[in-house]
DNA sequence: CAATCTTTGTGCACGCGTTCACAAAGGCAT
DNA sequence: ATGCCTTTGTGAACGCGTGCACAAAGATTG
């Protein structure tokens, strides 16, 4: 996953661990798209395989919220997917404001897969006064003036920041300081806030570096002539680029002789 | 961070935990800030406020990188950011290619952060014969049917599914055919990939639903009377939606009488 | 040069998460 | 009704990640 990970460590509720929260939507989802086909009942070694996880972890998962399934048969999918639902707060709608329409928050106004689980887009806010009233999905854009008015107006508790960096702080203290007490951002910052607000962090660039390291580490095992499991159709090409990227540091400058790389974040 | 997490465990590299890994694009960051503030040195505990972990988990990581720190000083800006990317690899050139030119794909496309960190968008790919040749961040967009020469002509390894769902497995394939071995899927579907082969997940709407179980959490606290540390001010709006929400299972139904959320993926 | 002060690097313990393996439980066939 | 077969639910062991706390190391000051 890409993704960030949460500030704090979120202390685990009614006992369910954070693992398993973080999973229960992969679940859901699984269970939706058998829910669709019309399929009663799966077993555990089945959803397990369609949400890409172990099937104990996954029954250990389940075990946390209840005994939900009938031995020797599976999980009943209409009952799970309302357990999970209800698990997840999705039964109830949640107003939500996204702040900063440039590209991403467009994208994110945009993107299907809120609406359907119970998330409203309740305003698109902007700082960028010619942005105001244009519609962006169908939903006309408002200025930052508004912010607060909005938040109290809509009761809304979920804000997401897609803001250049720059002003992430600042939106999200004001967020904060209107009433929301969950914050998903997409801003590449780190945002403090107080207790009892939780902020999960998206980021794009952070999940292409964590692969970039990976890439590098198969590319220095191919040139080094270590075993390397499948992939070997791939080999000329990730050796033509890798194969200067050696492990020890033979000169102090990187294998393309560039500088290291700095960016405006 | 949100997201998603990888499908195989990745096996540790050079003793260098995944965890620490994940981490080290957040010192990068942070460090890169102070570089460009013209800052010579840092001490663990700055750093580590700075990116929002505790120091001695900062210090931690750095030790498996190497003692690239000086007692009573701290660390060299510098030459810390030239080893943390030299080390995920951002010192070379990775060209990457963006599949599904949407409205995530284009976000993705005029995106900073990849340039910035020794990411190059190679091509940016649509299956919509429509799209061909319209410029999306100053890239022209090619049809899918020149997916395979792209990849191997530009030595491509990294690949972005931002395609919809249905779409996304296919596409994996064919990228996986054609010499991908990294991918990163902004797609929510589980993507079954060969051995040597590594996947990562961002999901906006996973993020969302965490988000919406916490806070569910704090409504129902407040609403039982429980001690809260702070967001004292909130208290109204969040107790007002979620005082139907009780931990117990009173009714069979939901707090706001609806279904459960059944959607398209 | 010696004493002091700051900060790193890490040994250690603890807790969480994962996985194995199996007993209990229920359906189903005979 | 009885026995078999399938699948759940979970006890227990293991490994990873985190955080504390401190010794070692180097700078700095007198």
């Amino acid at each position: 996953m890409a993704t960030g990970r949460t500030h704090r460590p979120a202390t685990r509720s009614r006992g369910i661990p954070e693992a398993t929260v973080a999973r229960l939507p992969l679940y859901l989802r699984a269970l939706t798209a058998l829910s669709e086909r019309s399929v009663p009942t799966v077993s555990s070694e089945e959803l397990a395989a369609a949400a890409g996880v172990n099937s104990a972890k996954l029954r250990k998962d389940f075990s946390y919220l209840g005994s939900y399934g009938t031995r020797g048969v599976g999980y009943d999918v209409e009952y799970l997917v309302y357990q999970i639902s209800r698990e997840l707060g999705l039964t109830q709608d949640w107003p939500v404001v996204i702040v900063g329409i440039g590209n991403l928050g467009a994208a994110l106004a945009n993107y299907g897969g809120f609406a359907s689980r119970g998330f409203r887009v309740a305003a698109l806010i902007d700082a960028d006064p010619a942005m105001a009233g244009k519609p962006v999905a169908g939903i006309p854009v408002q200025h930052t003036d508004e912010l607060e008015k909005i938040i109290q107006d809509e009761g809304v508790s979920i804000g997401v920041i897609a803001t250049p960096a720059g002003a992430a702080q600042q939106v999200c203290e004001r967020l904060v300081a209107a009433g929301v007490t969950s914050i998903l951002n997409f801003a590449p910052t780190v945002l403090s806030v107080p207790d009892g607000v939780d902020v999960r962090k998206v980021d794009l660039s952070i999940e292409l570096q964590i692969l970039a390291f990976h890439e590098q580490r198969k590319a220095g095992e191919l040139a080094a002539g270590a075993v390397v499991p499948a992939a070997a159709s791939r080999q000329e090409t990730a050796a033509r680029r890798g194969a200067a990227a050696g492990r020890e540091p033979a000169a102090d400058q990187g294998p393309d002789g560039d500088v290291p790389a700095v960016m405006p974040t």
